[in-house]
DNA sequence: GAGTTAAATGGACTTGAGTCCGTTTTTCTG
DNA sequence: CAGAAAAACGGACTCAAGTCCATTTAACTC
């Protein structure tokens, strides 16, 4: 499982031995980026327009970035870093004290869902080019960080007799995680009108729900 | 709530007075659109070799389909029909025995998940096109059959006392027919090599769930 | 059945994604 | 500090989506 967060970063970070030329390319991209972004919205920049900002040929910008995407998980990378120490201090401590797991799970998705809000935008690119570009669209595993930490806690939540056995753990790990998901997360968020309190709530009842 | 519905379905089906060009091009093109998704499947077709096959510009066909999913609705119409009454001859059967509100609904899950693998295809595409182009990738209400239903179904089953009161139906609802949305269901196909079967089960677990 | 008008048509055009490949730059080796 | 190999570059090119509008055609009127 961990196999699957190598191969999704492999491709991103970049190499170990980068050439000069390489190197300030990537970060002019970068900064042009962000700065386009800032001014005009994520979703209202082009690929091309990057380009043209950044000084650098189209060929440049697509041989780092596969798609916009991948550009925007990397303008996230320090951030989705500092989220999963964060979650992972969290619980940690609550595993401290021995919390119960439902309660744990329900920490979590209260975080993710605020992580998710702020950076809606950037996330949505990431989601929309998708890491396997066949799966566009929903990719519930999505950053798998997410998936192995409920997956995780759904079984000790079995183990400790909080949740019944009977549960596919698989496939309501993945049901709880999709309205968590950018696009869904944006819809709840923009086309019902959803504050991100009412978003995490739900998801905590229906997880205590599950403990009866 | 019908509304939606309405909207949806107006600008697809043809108007009233047709002109007989317009009527002999829209069924060119439902033919050409058959017959090339049918050869090389849908997601290989373009609508440009459609116009071509269809003997028709490409004008015209965007005139009437404003997108590949629009086409594609169309040419489900008749399928999606015929679905929708035998639902509501089955729940109406339901409800004559008297079955519970949560057993409805299982049953009801497991039709929706054989006709969307079905039709997995077409509504791949319908979706990803999105009725409301902003929303691509995930529209909960979806077929807005669906969620009436499933409201209907859940708002019933609290009346009854067969689910806990303070659960939000509205978020449930469209959270329990995420998976059947065709990104999602693809994914769990296809992904994660999920039978019909388990998904559909997996959902009438869930719902069991929530009455304890 | 000629004239009028509104609808419908077709294909050129625009836009953005993503690829390709001849040229340039860096880095390494002697 | 050559000279060669590898990596990176850039922009022209391809492909598909979707728009636009000058021209055609059906339908209605007299």
């Amino acid at each position: 499982m961990i196999s699957d967060n190598e191969i999704e970063w492999a491709n991103i970070l970049p190499p170990a031995h980068e050439r000069r030329d390489a190197t300030r390319n990537r970060e002019l991209i970068l900064a042009a980026a962000r700065s386009l972004f800032a001014e005009r919205g994520v979703a209202n920049v082009t690929m091309a327009e990057i380009a043209v900002a950044a000084q650098v040929g189209k060929g440049t910008l697509y041989r780092r970035f596969a798609n916009k995407g991948e550009l925007c998980l990397l303008l996230l990378d320090e951030n989705l870093r500092v989220h999963e120490q964060e979650m992972l201090a969290l619980l940690q401590r609550l595993a401290g004290e021995n919390a119960p797991y439902l309660a744990r799970l329900e920490h979590f998705f209260g975080h993710v869902a605020a992580f998710t809000d702020h950076h809606m935008a950037l996330l949505f690119e990431v989601q929309q080019a998708g890491i396997a570009p066949a799966m566009a669209g929903i990719d519930p595993p999505y950053f798998s960080f997410q998936h192995m930490t409920v997956a995780g806690l759904l079984r000790g939540a079995r183990s400790a007799g909080e949740i019944d056995h009977s549960l596919d753990l698989e496939m309501l790990t993945g049901l709880l995680l999709a309205p968590l998901t950018p696009p869904y997360f944006r819809y709840l968020r923009e086309r019902r009108g959803y504050s991100v309190e009412r978003i995490g709530a739900f998801l905590g009842q229906l997880v205590r729900q599950m403990g009866q």
